[in-house]
DNA sequence: CAAGAGATCATCT
DNA sequence: GATGATCTCTTGA
């Protein structure tokens, strides 16, 4: 069944945490894509150096300052398209980064996407995930209650699962070292140890 | 296999 | 005008 509203609104950690094991869905004319979340993180408010929100309410953040429940998709590098999900009450700004995902079902769509096909390789970091589930930012400030993207519960426990620190925030001080990142034990589809 | 460079642009100063 | 919640390819051991 789809996640409701009230999933997102729980605290990012929370949500960061039970998303492991969640199926991610996206509907799209080319056919449709679903993947197993093995690996998210949290970026929490204003005063995470981490979390784009800490530079102020801007065009760019004012979906995360948004209600939970919505997609906040962004460019970064020139290239890539980073996927997020809302969280926690509007008016606090607030995230979870999808970060990988396990192929279920779409797999060949996810291929000619994808420069390399390699099942381990369609989702295993923000980026590739993007690029294999047709994520732009044309998502931005999606509703996932929608039909279009959305996250899906089968019944799976929340499995286990270990945190570190988040990746590529080497600039955010004391933040970087925070336990943010949480990745599910023995999945082979996680972008790194 | 590890490390490094390059690609390329929206956003903020 | 600088930089970034990244990826891929190339290089060298």
């Amino acid at each position: 069944m789809k996640l409701p509203r009230s999933f997102y609104e729980q605290t990012t950690i929370d949500v960061a945490k039970q998303l492991l094991g969640k199926y991610l869905v996206r509907r799209h004319p080319e056919g449709n894509v679903v993947g197993r979340v093995v690996e998210t993180e949290a970026y929490i408010g204003p005063q995470d150096l981490a979390c784009h929100a800490s530079k102020g309410r801007t065009a760019r953040t004012e979906v995360m300052f948004g209600p939970a429940g919505h997609a906040y998709v962004y460019f970064i590098y020139g290239f890539y398209n980073m996927l997020n999900l809302v969280t926690e009450v509007k008016g606090y700004p607030a995230a979870v980064l999808i970060r990988a995902a396990e192929p279920v079902d779409g797999i060949e769509l996810m291929k000619t996407r994808r420069q390399n096909g390699a099942l381990r390789n369609l989702a295993s970091g923000p980026g590739k995930l993007c690029q294999a589930f047709a994520v732009d930012r044309s998502l931005n400030g999606a509703d996932l209650r929608g039909n279009v993207l959305y996250l899906e519960d089968r019944g799976e426990p929340v499995p286990k699962f270990r945190a570190t620190p988040r990746i590529g925030v080497d600039y955010a001080g004391k933040w970087k070292a925070k336990p943010y990142r949480f990745l599910v034990r023995d999945s082979e589809f996680v972008s790194k140890l």
